[in-house]
DNA sequence: AATGAATGAGAATTCATTCAT
DNA sequence: CATGAATGAATTCTCATTCAT
């Protein structure tokens, strides 16, 4: 078993760097333990990645996103409903955008800060950030401004003000469990009952 | 000036690692690094530290700390009046921390969540955090409950999931501000138009 | 000749190390040093051992077991036969010992010292050496006892002392050798003179 | 406290250094660790010796000297007469220079050791132990020759080589005792059975 | 596709020594 | 006498990367 398929152990070392760089970040991370992970050896490292940097970039892409563009087309459409109870889409979003983070959501939060951490250093992290946080907000923003139009949302604040403390809660929430893994991270969502006007009738 | 005091080349070599470490993080910050920017030799650093490690320590505790303990008696005699206004305080607890940062708050931000990143492979780190964290928990609970009792913070929430939501909040901003500098941290306090009841009557 | 068998790189490390190590010690000697020796990089010296400790190791037990565990079953096949000369059996193991020291014996001895130096604070070390002269103790004592019980070997004096007398002097006459190389290693065997009983009919 | 006599911080330092090299040898024992043992700092040692070097020459010339010359001219006198006991002679000299160790023969032995592998890379030090060493083979030599001349000591060997015998067995049995330190040095003296022809009767 | 030897640039750390105080 | 800050060279070790096989 000497030889696999390339995209086998591409899709291990990608896996792999992002289990492990969830503890240890991106520097701390050696090829050598990776290949090692994968019972490979370093050398064939560069036989899938041009470099160390260009793994992190396949690695972001494919493993970090949260897929707000995705989304959008399909959220846009029920937005655009007449009757939508854009709570129950708030919701609906959340909740996606949660289990998007697989089954281990600690990894993929330290990772996912690991990597805010590093695009200070680097200039390709951080305009795939910068693009991916820009896509969060406008997707917000489109919710939140339907909401205030339907009068669900309160209206004595500013669309993009709360636009952003809802990113700050999640984001808050994120780094919040991280510290402290006991955290239940769903408990996000209270924010709403302050967000929204009509409280869902049946809770 | 070959010879200065130690007390002063300690500070400076403080100052500078929490400059440094904002953009490159701890791991790859380099002692050589540091005593250049410092006109030092690198073998001078050990005559301070015993280790980069316990450098660290030194930092964090002297530059990294939200100061929750020196306020904790103050605010709570502020609270213990009958006609206190706990929005008042929050506001006030709120600017001081915020001041606490010092001018660069961008900097400052960078460097305590490299140090939350870092805490990851470090116990002391860890610890240290934790116990931050938690005396920042429990303050922001006092205050919340107080607030509770007096009518003036909504008691339709649990006082735990208001003080998370608080603390929520105030990391993710600082994540918000690291992503996109350009937002304005103190827009954070609107949530307490959402949290307290009774709105100050001037606005 | 960028790249060579690891093999024949590891021996070439082995054996220059053995070789400045008897002059400089283990401490005072380099891995730099090493390996400019060998016209390699210090670098790859890390391909072939995970670290110095783990090179001395390597080398004691490649280069500086004086082989009493292959000698054993050999030699006392020999005293076990009814009429053997013992005296030239202890001669024949004296020789072996001595030809085992390589075409460099001053080298062999004093990087030998330089071990037994080293031993004091290092455990796997002073294990080994301990196990080394634990064989070499049970080895000589079984030849003693059967020649006193040949009467070949005198009698009035206890068995294990006379071990330790005979262990005695060939660790002294290398020590000797190293203060003043111009010593005759051989001249130790005269020590048998006393030693047996019988001498040689022929001298 | 803080200035004493220099005599005594010099004795202190020399100690110190005698007692740290039995386990770590001369490269590894560090001047910061000698001082931090006399509760004194590293600069001070340099008001005593002018250098690292400058110290074990010091230390091996007050310490590690066996003392041969001291004894020469009293042994000599000794010797000359006509009923001495050659054997009961060469006993009290074993004594004395055993004596001369002190209390804590290990260290003494194991620090000795360590200068003769450090003598190896310093002129000074191999010169002062080749002298050492003259003045004991000449000492011994005396001695020997005048128990043949007697008929007390075999002479059916050559008079040098029982002297390198004697001094062999001697440096031996130091060497025994640092791998082993449970062996009774004062065995060493039964080679003195052998050596003379007529044991002494009572015995 | 994979191996593993080699590289070379740096990393942290130690330490003898100097020197102003 | 003693201090302790500073130096600079040396040391072990790590690691991304290259390349012949």
């Amino acid at each position: 078993m000497k030889y696999s398929t390339g995209k086998e152990t591409k899709r291990k070392i990608i896996e792999t760097a992002f289990q492990l760089m969830a503890d240890k970040g991106f520097d701390a991370l050696s090829i050598d333990e990776i290949m090692k992970h994968i019972g490979r050896t370093k050398g064939s490292f560069y036989v899938h990645f041009k470099s160390k940097e260009e793994m992190l970039y396949e690695l972001m892409r494919t493993r970090l996103d949260r897929g707000y563009g995705h989304m959008a087309a399909e959220i846009k459409e029920e937005l655009s409903l007449d009757n939508c109870d854009v709570r129950a889409i708030l919701e609906k979003v959340t909740a996606k955008i949660y289990a998007s983070l697989g089954d281990d959501p600690l990894t993929w939060t330290a990772t996912f800060y690991q990597l805010v951490i590093y695009s200070r250093k680097d200039e390709t992290v951080r305009e795939w950030l910068e693009l991916n946080f820009n896509q969060w907000s406008e997707f917000l923003h489109i919710i939140v401004e339907r909401g205030q139009e339907l009068g669900q949302i309160c209206s004595d604040m500013d669309t993009q003000t709360i636009t952003n403390l809802l990113m700050g809660i999640v984001l808050g929430y994120e780094i919040l469990y991280m510290l402290k893994p006991q955290v239940d991270m769903t408990e996000v969502l209270k924010i709403h009952d302050w967000l929204f006007v009509s409280k869902p009738s049946a809770e």
